[in-house]
Order: structure tokens, then C-alpha cells, then sequence
RNA sequence: CGCGGGGUAGAGCAGUCUGGUAGCUCGUCGGGCUCAUAACCCGGAGGUCGCUGGUUCAAAUCCGGCCCCCGCAA
């Protein structure tokens, strides 16, 4: 176990792959008294049921999970919660709204670890936005729990360059560990009492919510290098795409071109690219994935379906 | 039983409804043209049409079973 001295008795609320780093490192350093995650859901093709990632490393490691479907007037829920006689509760990308009656439990409350520098980017995608934004630096907030979504006092912050290379995948994999960092530094803070609470200043909020399919459709008449955030940004989901025909086709791989012409016009077809006009410049694709179908080089996409210099896509 | 698309030459597709010579865009190989080229011209090789059973004079095509890939949704 290490860690200092005197573990916090805590609660730790996540659900996804992104939750995963910081409950490991909750259950290194400190006493994990409950996990808690979403319920179980049917996902994926077959509509099968999907576990849950922090639930399942939760169970690996032994540790009491509990996966209520609702928390507003479970108090049923809020009993067991308030018997664990908690030092605080932290939560990573749990899903569900606290409510008062909850936060109000642990006699530190509850810290949320929040993948942005906020104010900025409050919600439930902001590794994605702070991409499609083109930020150059982002990090960890770990705030105060409240009622409101990512409004709570900032009482600890870790910064993180995005490079030219980055995505939402490899962010979300840095920033993921850098939240398991930042809550450990955090929590020894709150042990010295010498944790800050700074207010959010709510003028420079901006908002983050969750993607939608509509959020990856390529606007060509955008510029390249706008388009190419974009593509970083969405692309664990829903990926970046245009429309040909009737069909929606995502684009796996881009890179940006100098070449000019009509926004939406293929200007080259040569290698396995194709080349596509903007509103500023060009985007070489490079791989390509029609509904249905596995990822194809672009050219070869091209190819079947009449695509050649001078088509114009959707 | 959530909805749906697909498996035809090395790649991507058409052909399947209305059974009857294996087609298109590329790649590849050879030749030609050109100062030159990923451009152009000519020619060639390359396919047990996912597997399997059935119907038929005849199956990529019609009927049954199986395997595999993927999109939507969540």
C-alpha cells in the first residue's frame, strides 16, 4: 500500500476506461471503503451487456462495489454511503449528477477530477473540445464537488501540453494518469489542510458537452488546419466524416495539403491519398471507411466507386 | 432474439432481382512514346465468385445450413 501515513477512509465514483489510473492509485495510497459505477449497460453489436471498466477493476481487486441505477432519493443508497463514515469522496467521469443530500455526506465532500483547465471546457467531453478548439495546453482541475456541472472552487490543477501528434485517444490516455497524479498530490493537500479552494471565475466558463455523431462531419469549406483538429478531436467517436451519395464515410487517417481548389472538390488522386479542397488549403486522406465496410486506403476507395480528380464530396 | 451492410484476380467495386462466354477503376509484368514523370498509348499474367448441401441441362446468380468482416445504435 506505501502512501502517507494516514490514509483517508474514501469513496471513489467513475465508470469508464478514464476512471481506471486514478482508482488504482486511490487504492494504493488510500482505504477504498466503496466503488461506485454506473450500472452495467447493453452495448455494442447484439446489444450484449457491457461491464463497466472501473467495475470490473474494482472487482479484481476486491474491493465493495455498488452500481445504483438512480441516486436522487435512493436512500436507501445514501444510508450505506452515510454508515461508511467516509473522509471524502472523489469522482472521476462518474456519469450521473450528485445530489446535495450525497455531497454533503463525507466530511470532506467530494473531489471531481475533471480533464480541463476550468473554467474552461465544463462538461462531458473536454478532452475532445480542447482539441477541436486547437488549444495547445490543457491539464487536470480537481475541484469541489457542487450541484452545478463543473462549477465547483478549483483546489488543484496539473497542466499538460497538447502536442501537433496528440488526439483524444493518446489525451485521453495522458491525462487519464495525470488525474491519478494530481488527486494523490491533491489528497495529501487536504491531509496538511493545506489544499486551496479558489472560485471558478463563471465569465471565462465554456462549455464541453458530449459529442454527437453530427459533431464529425467534415465541413470542407472550413479551413484544413480547423478540420484537422476537429479529426483529433472526435476521433475515438464519432470520427470524422463526409457524405458521398447516401453513404456516411468516416475517415480514419488525414493529413494536411497545400494544394488549393472548390472546398469539397478532389484536387489529386495519387498514391494511396486523395486530396481534398478546403476553405483554406487541403486534407490528403489517406484511409478511409464506408458504412459496412473495414478501413480502405483512400485510393482504393476511390477507385470502386468513380471518385477521381474533380468530384465533388459531401 | 435491437436495426443494417458485406465476403467476386494483389486492392476497391459491378454483375445476383430477370440462371447461360468473369466485367470496371487501379495495381502488377512486358513493350512503346517522352528531356522527364505517379502522365499517355499498346499488350500480358493473375479468379476453386467465403465454406458447404440442394434445385437445374446449366449456379457468382435460386433454396437451406455454417464461418468471417463491418456500420448504426448504446
Amino acid at each position: 500500500m506505501g502512501g502517507p501515513g494516514n490514509p483517508f477512509r474514501m469513496a471513489f465514483f467513475g465508470s469508464p476506461a478514464f476512471a481506471v489510473p486514478a482508482l488504482g492509485a486511490i487504492a494504493d495510497h488510500h482505504r477504498v471503503a466503496v466503488v461506485v459505477a454506473q450500472p452495467d449497460k447493453p452495448a455494442g453489436r447484439g446489444l450484449k451487456l457491457r461491464a463497466q471498466p472501473v467495475a470490473k477493476i474494482a472487482l479484481g481487486l476486491g474491493l465493495p462495489l455498488l452500481q445504483p441505477p438512480r441516486l436522487r432519493n435512493n436512500t436507501e443508497f445514501a444510508a450505506r454511503l452515510a454508515s461508511l463514515e467516509l473522509d471524502v469522496a472523489v469522482t472521476v467521469a462518474y456519469g450521473k449528477i450528485l445530489p446535495a443530500a450525497l455531497l454533503a455526506i463525507p466530511r470532506h465532500g467530494f473531489l471531481n477530477v475533471h480533464a480541463s483547465l476550468l473554467p474552461k471546457y465544463r462538461g462531458a467531453a473536454p478532452i475532445q473540445w480542447a482539441l477541436i478548439e486547437g488549444e495547445t495546453i490543457t491539464g487536470i482541475t480537481i475541484m469541489q464537488t457542487e450541484e452545478g456541472l463543473d462549477t465547483g472552487p478549483i483546489r488543484h490543477v496539473r497542466k499538460t501540453a497538447i502536442g501537433p501528434d496528440d488526439d483524444a485517444q493518446t489525451l485521453f490516455t495522458r491525462l487519464a494518469e495525470q488525474g491519478s497524479y494530481a488527486l494523490i498530490e491533491a489528497l495529501e493537500l487536504l491531509h496538511k489542510g493545506a489544499l486551496p479552494s479558489e472560485p471558478q471565475d463563471d465569465t471565462l466558463a465554456t462549455s464541453a458537452p458530449m459529442l454527437q455523431r453530427e459533431d464529425g462531419r467534415i465541413r470542407w469549406t472550413h479551413a484544413a488546419g480547423a478540420i484537422t483538429n476537429r479529426f483529433r478531436g472526435v476521433v475515438m467517436w464519432p470520427g470524422s466524416w463526409f457524405t458521398f451519395g447516401t453513404d456516411q464515410v468516416k475517415v480514419r487517417a488525414l493529413e494536411v495539403s497545400s494544394s488549393v481548389g472548390l472546398p469539397g472538390s478532389v484536387v489529386a488522386v495519387e498514391g494511396d491519398a486523395i486530396t481534398v479542397a478546403t476553405g483554406e488549403g487541403s486534407v490528403r486522406l489517406t484511409t478511409v471507411q464506408p458504412p459496412g465496410k473495414a478501413p480502405m486506403a483512400a485510393r482504393a476507395w476511390a477507385n470502386g466507386r468513380g471518385v477521381k480528380v474533380g468530384t465533388s464530396l459531401g
